[in-house]
DNA sequence: CATCCGATAGAAAACGTTTTCTATATATAT
DNA sequence: ATATATATAGAAAACGTTTTCTATCGGATG
């Protein structure tokens, strides 16, 4: 059994356990002779060091945390994996935990998180008031926010530049000739679901198209609300000519949606997502997209928490992501 | 700062640090009036109990880690998701950690995971030897290995019957009419390789089908491997009309392939696989499939994994999940 | 009245490390 | 020969808990 510890090699090898321990971290001098007896010890015993008693006198766990809202999002698990490998390089290994979206169940998540003393935190909140986010700071935990900002929590925060790209998706709907065109978003008080808005209306405005409130969904997140909204929507005897997305869930719902009601991309509307579409491996046309490295994202995320954690720039620091419009076939020109 | 320490508790309300710690813990008796100082005062100095001191007290990190090769592959998330689920129940979180599929890698994080004293694994190896999981289990760390056995190591264990539902789905192309099937495998080294292929032997012996050897893939794993090898296959004059996946990545690259050549599912080949097409969301006609349910899978390690932590039912168990064959429209009835 | 018991609570040991402080021996400089 | 570095290594404190071991105080029991 590794039960082996500092004191039993001590013992072993005949020295102090001082010596041992300064024979596993090699910053003091020990004679040659000690050194060899400890490691033939270490090795003999099996010798494990207990990352437990380090962490205690060190005040550092090796630990970073990823809160996220649902694990089984590629979404989140692309930024999870870059996050992974960016602090694999400083020895840190991650604990990954998943609120379902629940503000009650991220809050004992950061509360067991704290005690646990990890030594960093990234998270994607769904928590709007981040009263428990500022305790994570004010308890010393480097935080960093990804993919959603918080009002009044000030700490690195890699997002996007939702507006511009909403924008953007909008404009080229309206540039092929649509005027009708709907939107799937998620809530308004998530501040992607805000920011995608505001640049769909934004677009809207500028081409002097009215607002039709029917073709705006108001609040939904999973996959399924989306489906339901949309499934009303194009039942309706006025529909969109097009559908935006604001994410890669509701792209899912809504490809369910036309499915169900027989509605060919392209031929019967047109589609475009704020997102990654998993959809674009398996079916043509492709739906174009303001498509997000979300990697990059984690692996930026892990950047700035690192620095944080090392205090060489303390300065928190907030990155916009470009996103790149990924032109495939959905978009119809009509009119 | 959360800095607060028992002994700051003890100080502000005027006991010794062992009445603090059974206030905590409540599990000795104490007077009210002690009580509720001890209560104001860690109310006051927003106290949280340090995880860490705790852990090495109690050698117990209420810490579960779970290994997998790829962390955005859905087939390991799903179980991360059901395991993260399960461990809750016991205030257990989780490290997640990917090997890449290195072997080296994944023993340097079993390394790792054993001195920071995980309370259990879970492990979907990529390591055939499994020295480094023996090693654990000698550590004293229960151990639960998910998707692929190891020889020679005695554990929990949770497994699917790979050979006999390769066998039907083989089976299902042959009582179409199919003589000339390919196999897309994973590694042979793979136990769960080597058992697909096993299935799919019996089906085509069975029904008097002579092997071909360039039917078969000998060894790849990724996606673009799959791919590459169904293009070849493909692309040679005489090609299967039907073709076995061995999981949802290999169909991931075996549907890129066809994308590639132009070729129909069902029209102009039919496609079958072991796992669950993600793919069947978005396109029809949908593939048939031996769908794994793995989220259970991941729910029946946390349960397997808690029954040995609380030593309960010591005796390690091996479960084989069953799978439910998927009809998809992905089978063509032919000659 | 002596004894014992239950309730309460402090002191101290223990968990396994790292590091400061101190001590010794040897080598170098004066 | 004496003072002074230098290399090496042990003792002990510290990290923040939990729990065993003791101790005190009242009250109940003989």
């Amino acid at each position: 059994m590794g039960e082996a510890t500092i004191k039993d090699i001590a013992k072993a090898s005949g020295v102090s356990i001082s010596t041992v321990s300064r024979v596993i971290n090699g910053n003091y001098p020990v004679s040659r002779e000690a050194r060899e007896r400890v490691e033939e010890a270490m090795q003999k015993l099996d010798y494990r060091p207990n990352a437990i008693a380090r962490s205690l006198r060190n005040q550092k766990t090796n630990l970073a945390a990823l809160v996220v809202a649902d694990l089984s999002n590629p979404f989140f698990m692309e930024i999870a994996k870059g996050l992974e490998e960016e602090m694999a390089g400083i020895g840190c290994q991650l604990v990954i935990a998943s609120s379902g979206g629940s503000v009650q169940k991220e809050r004992e998540l950061l509360d067991t998180l704290i005690e646990k003393r990890i030594d960093g935190l990234v998270i994607a909140s769904s928590d709007n008031e981040g009263g428990h986010i500022k305790t994570c700071i004010e308890a010393g935990i480097p935080v960093v926010l990804v993919d959603r900002s918080i009002e009044g929590i000030h700490t690195s925060q890699i997002l996007w530049d939702d507006e511009k790209y909403s924008y953007q998706l909008t404009k080229l709907f309206i540039d092929n000739g649509h005027k009708d065109i709907g939107i799937v978003n998620v809530t308004l008080t998530n501040p992607n679901g805000k920011w995608r808005l505001e640049g769909f209306r934004r677009a809207l405005r500028e081409a002097g198209i009215p607002e039709k409130p029917e073709f705006i969904s108001s609040s939904n997140f999973s996959s399924d609300e989306a489906c339901y909204f949309v499934t009303q929507m194009m039942a309706a005897k006025n529909r969109p000519t097009a559908i935006f997305c604001a994410n890669n869930i509701m792209l899912q719902g809504t490809l369910q949606a036309l499915r169900n009601l027989g509605l060919r991309i392209y031929d019967d509307v047109s589609v475009a997502v704020f997102g990654n579409p998993e959809c674009n491996r398996y079916i043509s046309p492709a739906v174009t997209a303001a498509g997000q490295d979300t990697l990059k994202m984690g692996q930026m995320a892990g950047e700035l928490l690192k620095n944080l954690i090392s205090k060489e720039e303390n300065r928190e620091k907030t990155m916009i992501l470009k996103s790149e419009i990924l032109m495939g076939g959905s978009i119809r020109r009509i009119g």
